[in-house]
DNA sequence: ATAATTACGTGACGCTCCGTAAATTAAATC
DNA sequence: GATTTAATTTACGGAGCGTCACGTAATTAT
């Protein structure tokens, strides 16, 4: 109906892929990804719901996974806020209360269901490995290095270990779900790892 | 074919379970969780692994999870050890590495799919909190707290946020596969957080 | 214009696994 | 040994898989 315009990678011949389809189909697993969650859905669901055919499907994503990587990355915003308020320890303070909004939120029960799914799909761990967690480990990484340069925080300690030790918390609430993420967690986390559970 | 006896329950008339037949599908359930993981796992499978007849194990077990649980925990040596090297820096360090070398064993791996299957299943989520992870860590608990009265640890920091500023990143490496589960992981770890990240 | 090419939706296929119900068989008590 | 009870076996309808063949729609090449 619509013109695609767009792309314009079309040079061969034959009738282009529609970007609308497209759209519904993300669209379409995205939001059952968020109903059901990754192991309960289903393709047929998916074709169903975005009035495509399962071809269509199969034509475009070589499988599940592929697909709703897709769908989340295609709802995310790809700009990652680096706060500054000057101290490194309220720069991370931040980040986490950041991604503690985020991980109560629906879109967190669907980051621990990539996760989850990604325990017995090693494609689907790498690919968000690759197109969320890294980002933002390195979003975090940098502000630890700048934390660094400016004398706030031991400079002969490995980034990495410094980014598990705070942020990994989260992750481990988020999943297990023993206890829940809040604001003073975050608090007596950062305060704690900061300054040490030794006397 | 062998005597029950056992458990003698049998005040009832009628034929009693076979618990022959319980052994031999809990080592079905837990050698193909091992192999294809909880999402592929099936009741078919283990059903012919296992010798046995599909309505067999549904009328013992009511889904999947539970099953797989009871496999799981069939398999686990209920005693934990409790180091005791006069330090709790040394203690935790040595719990956090044995902790690391179930992690890379095979068994780790079923952890961290019973973990990823529980995304999707709030029943096997909660078993395993309820069986495995909450032993652990009053475990952990208990070390810490000892280390509170020995005026080797802070006592005014909240227990749960020790524990989990301690042991989450492992948990953290085991299910998202960014950095490899190490003893020099583990070593540069407690020392950063028991010292703090702060200068 | 017309032909060639590719994508679309529909419908159907054989397959695996689900969870259950009927039929059969085995092991207890009486 | 007969009866009772329950466990196992067999068989079933249903869902979803991933694929194919079909007729139609949309685009490029001639």
């Amino acid at each position: 109906m619509k013109k695609t315009s767009e792309h314009q990678a079309a040079r061969g011949p034959g009738r282009p892929r529609s970007e609308e389809v497209r759209q519904r189909i993300l669209e379409a697993a995205y939001e059952l990804m968020g109903e059901v969650g990754f192991n309960e859905l289903t393709i047929e669901a998916i074709a169903i719901r975005a009035k495509v055919g399962k071809p269509t499907i199969y034509r475009r994503w070589p499988n599940k996974s592929r697909l709703v990587m897709d769908a989340f990355f295609a709802a995310t915003n790809p700009e990652l806020n680096f706060p500054d308020t000057g101290s490194a320890r309220e720069d991370i303070r931040q980040q986490m209360k950041q991604l503690v909004t985020v991980m109560v939120s629906s879109r967190g029960q669907m980051i621990a269901m990539l996760i989850g799914g990604g325990q017995t799909d090693p494609e689907l761990i790498e690919a968000f490995r690759e197109n969320w967690l890294t980002p933002r480990r390195r979003a975090g990484g940098q502000v630890i290095r700048k934390g660094m340069e400016r004398g706030e925080l031991k400079a002969n300690i490995d980034i990495d270990v410094m980014i598990d030790a705070l942020y990994s918390p989260l992750f481990y609430r988020l999943l297990l779900k023993h206890a829940p993420l809040t604001e003073p967690f975050v608090d007596a986390l950062v305060d704690a790892v900061m300054q040490g559970l030794a006397v």
